[in-house]
DNA sequence: AGGATAGCCTGCGGGC
DNA sequence: TGCCCGCAGGCTATCC
């Protein structure tokens, strides 16, 4: 499941497959994970730069032209030889020059997609535009006015990308359980020094992630098909009903913000 | 208008 | 062994 510091691990690990290289050749099998649909598909564009916001990629081309993946649940995007078999769901395939990699992107869950735009700009002022800040610059001011006043729970405002880009259920739960928060307070009751502390755990959290290949639950693996390591530092995600690491009390579990949440009712106030 | 909810979609694992 | 069902969750649309 990839957040950012999955995403991140990709776009590093495309980098020096496609900087520079030009894309050729798109063939789409299922043109509803495009947007909009027909468009340029980046046919012809050579690479100039990989950018990330929170979990979404962005490849650049020489004449401006852009392409913003996300990756949703289960989406790859990833740089392979010819000769490997194509992955299940490959939905659209690019012939990478000079050879003899392809570049494709698929998907089995379909949550993810493309989306085309003529410029950075386009894609910056659109698509890009209702994202928060990218959840390694953000800092505590945002996050307090951001959620000044509201009465939602903290962990739901961390998965809203408007508010911080970049935060999937994984790193919310680790970050509160660092921060030793509750995911049930109110974001409106969280003040600015606690938003420092949960800034502060969640960039040395998602930092170290990216640095350990991102974690690998179920469905993600790096662009080189190896699975992260990241998800062996967890805390709290998946360890619902074992015993807090810090005081050994039972870890609770429900439902916040519509996701599964484990956190500690002993730690976390 | 902020916040809660449903739905999208496939693969996997537990239970029988 | 094999089938069925529940669950996983990023995001959008919709409703309240």
């Amino acid at each position: 499941m990839p957040e950012l510091p999955e995403v991140e691990n990709v776009r590093r690990k495309l980098l020096p497959s496609l900087l520079g290289h030009s894309l050729q050749s798109p063939v789409v099998n299922r043109p509803d994970i495009c947007d909009p649909w027909p468009n340029h598909l980046l046919d012809g564009a050579t690479i100039t730069s990989l950018l990330r916001h929170g979990k979404q990629l962005a490849l650049i081309a020489h004449d401006g032209r852009a392409m913003c993946v996300h990756l949703g649940m289960t989406g790859a995007l990833e740089a392979l030889p010819a000769t490997t078999p194509p992955a299940p769901h490959t939905h659209v395939t690019w012939q990478i020059h000079p050879g003899p990699n392809l570049l494709t992107f698929s998907d089995p869950r379909r949550f993810g997609g493309l989306w085309f735009f003529d410029s950075l700009d386009a894609l910056r002022s659109t698509r890009w535009n209702t994202l928060g800040p990218d959840a390694l610059l953000a800092t505590p001011e945002d996050l307090l006015s951001a959620c000044r006043g509201s009465t939602r729970a903290v962990k739901a405002a961390l998965l809203d990308q408007s508010v911080i880009a970049g935060v999937g259920n994984i790193y919310a739960d680790e970050a509160l359980f660092a921060s030793d928060v509750s995911p049930k307070r109110k974001a409106g009751r969280v003040d600015l020094s606690t938003w420092g502390r949960i800034v502060d755990n969640l960039r040395a959290i998602l930092g170290s992630s990216i640095l350990a290949g991102g974690s690998t639950i179920r469905d993600y693996r790096g662009p080189d098909g190896q699975p992260g390591t990241a998800q062996r530092t967890h805390q709290v995600y998946g360890r619902a009903g074992q015993p807090c690491n810090r005081c050994q009390t039972k870890l609770s579990t429900a439902q916040v913000g519509q996701r599964t949440t484990v956190w500690c009712r002993t730690c976390q106030r």
